[in-house]
DNA sequence: ATATATCCCTGCGCGC
DNA sequence: TGCGCGCAGGGATATA
């Protein structure tokens, strides 16, 4: 589940170990990854300085000496840990391995495989097919409450898949959408356009869920690592992620779980109460 | 155009 | 104890 906190996390733990350093060499031990490793990634990225590493949505790019970046993305399972040479053990799920000179290593793991490496040409990362079609950085000025306003205005689709939409705005994930809501006071099936007036609310109480998960080094469930092999630990901090039938946190009610999209939505039925009704009223079997 | 379903993949927890 | 099944989930893609 590695959302924005994760991933910038994983970019802080690894940009004082590999900025200014060469890659000497890359092991590749699969390359189906989502999308199959590039048949030139270690030519390409062998004996290559790292000039810069950034992060893009879920993405983290690391900038090389000849213009080109490699993109990783963590899927939901995926790590990036700083081991040195001595201490390493091969786990069954690291794909790929960066041998920095000295005997520092990043190992790429990722059990499921929903995450990918990939090369990036130029330093555009809107170039590249999976970062062009994205939205604002959730803690940036392009995402306010009158960008937000007018993006919600045109979605008829519950507010909570629709804040995962990565064309809306990137980074949130299914355990900060439920969270923000929460702290916005929106039920998560409120239609989009009918919580477009508390956008403003909305866009501080995402920044201020990323922000304090960023604090904790983000949220640890399953896989999730930061680069220097410790868990987060925000998912001590969570109001309604994954407490389903435990008391609110605010106001005691049952926290209630949903499923939406095809993903598990929490919230409190209390302070996040339904504003609207649904269009078919339900018809009990008896 | 948006909205929803399906698929990818592995590990884990549950029930028998 | 062990095995099979269902679920979890980011995001691309397909379908309505």
């Amino acid at each position: 589940m590695p959302e924005l906190p994760e991933v910038e996390t994983t970019r802080r733990g690894l940009e004082p170990v590999m900025k200014g350093k060469t890659i000497a060499k890359v092991t590749v031990n699969r390359r189906d990854l989502r999308t199959p490793l590039p048949k030139s990634f270690e030519k390409t990225v062998g004996g290559q300085k790292v000039k810069a590493l950034r992060r893009r949505a879920k993405y983290i790019l690391i900038d090389l000496a000849n213009g080109q970046s490699i993109l990783a993305h963590l899927g939901m399972s995926g790590s990036m840990r700083v081991m040195k040479i001595k201490q390493y053990e091969r786990l069954t799920h690291d794909h790929v391995i960066f041998h920095l000179g000295g005997d520092t290593l990043i190992v790429f793991n990722d059990p499921r495989r929903f995450g990918l490496i990939d090369l990036l040409k130029t330093s555009d990362e809107t170039q590249h097919p999976l970062l062009s079609h994205l939205g604002p950085e959730p803690l940036s000025k392009d995402f306010n409450a009158a960008y937000l306003k007018a993006a919600l205005a045109a979605r008829k689709a519950p507010i909570k898949p629709v804040l995962m939409d990565q064309k809306l705005v990137v980074g949130v994930g299914n355990i900060y959408a439920s969270e923000a809501l929460f702290l916005a006071k929106i039920h998560p099936q409120t239609p989009a356009h009918e919580v477009a007036k508390h956008a403003a609310t909305l866009v501080k109480m995402i920044q201020r869920t990323l922000e304090a998960a960023l604090k904790s080094g983000g949220s640890t469930l399953r896989d999730y690592k930061q680069a220097t092999g410790e868990s987060g630990y925000f998912q001590h901090s969570f109001n309604v992620y994954e407490r389903r039938s435990e008391p609110c946190v605010a106001c005691d009610s049952t926290i209630v779980h949903i499923t939406q999209a095809g993903r598990a939505s929490y919230f409190c039925p209390t302070c996040q109460p339904h504003n609207y009704l649904p269009k078919k009223p339900r018809i009990s079997k008896a």
